[in-house]
DNA sequence: CTTTTAAAGTCAATAATGCTGACTTAATGC
DNA sequence: GCATTAAGTCAGCATTATTGACTTTAAAAG
């Protein structure tokens, strides 16, 4: 009967909203950060990935934004023109490139990621540890499975 | 201490890019179907909220999406054409317009919530009710103080 | 060595969703 | 009567995604 307590559709609903708000909270900083120098979420995406899977190829870049070569090849351009990301001939496969931030990159990143992590700290703090255990719990659970093995194959390579 | 071992850079990160895929799932069900009827998610959120808060003034689901007049026109104007929706002139006030889901507009907030329903409860299960607690407190703390307000302004109304 | 495949990059056209500015219409409040 | 308010509209633009059709370069297969 627990189980019926925690499922229904008024509960679930709740739920749902809850994401939908929560989700505009956490990407309004970076959004205004953005805006003083003309990019938007997808230049965002970019930079934060190729931060976190330094050395990354564009091809695991686009499978874990799921998205098509063309879409991300307008704001890959601009970064590395604009020197904030660094494409480099792959050492093993010359097919290949490899993306590296610049040290200017690095600082726009820094610059996001400081804002929305401020934000998830507070979160959290108010919320407490275990909160944020079953935060992640639930999380994990929405998430597509198919996301998850894409994650698991970059992080494998 | 503890609150060290929880606030490392580095969990906040991994914290950020579960956000960011856990929405991507989120939204996936829902923007399949809606394909088939040609509407998008803007579509979907004008539904959602319509069919949340009957009865609801333009202005007043202007307020919780937070986006402009003419952004939102283009969207109620084919809902209301399709019949999907329903504009009724307000009885207190003339000027103010009440907007109701249709049984046709119902019939598609069914089909589009079962599915994202569906997702969060098997999320919920698969978690356990504590994690369900500590996943609401979490969202609720990354939301915007400011969004907070507006959605009890439109739960006093 | 030649052909096929693969990775990256590009150009063009299209769509969804947001924005701003400039209005109109109708009803309310004073 | 006149200013204000709620709703609705038109035009133009930006961002970010899409598909399709290519090219270039390098590796792999035959």
């Amino acid at each position: 009967m627990d189980a019926m307590l925690f499922l229904t559709d008024d509960q679930l609903l709740q739920g749902i909203e809850l994401m939908y708000f929560a989700y505009k909270g956490f990407t309004s900083d970076p959004d205004r950060i953005l805006q003083n120098y003309a990019y938007g979420r997808a230049h965002h995406r970019a930079i934060h990935f190729i931060n976190r899977h330094k050395g990354l190829k564009v091809n695991d870049l686009l499978d874990i934004l799921g998205i098509t070569k063309q879409s991300l090849n307008r704001v890959l351009r601009q970064l590395i023109d604009d020197g904030l990301v660094d494409s480099r001939v792959g050492s093993k496969d010359k097919r290949e490139r490899n993306l590296y931030l610049t040290d200017k990159g690095t600082a726009l990143e820094r610059e996001l990621s400081d804002a929305q992590r401020k934000r998830m700290r507070a979160a959290y703090r108010a919320a407490g540890p275990e909160a944020v255990q079953g935060f992640r719990m639930v999380l994990e659970n929405i998430m597509d499975g198919e996301t998850k093995q894409r994650l698991q194959r970059i992080k494998d390579s």
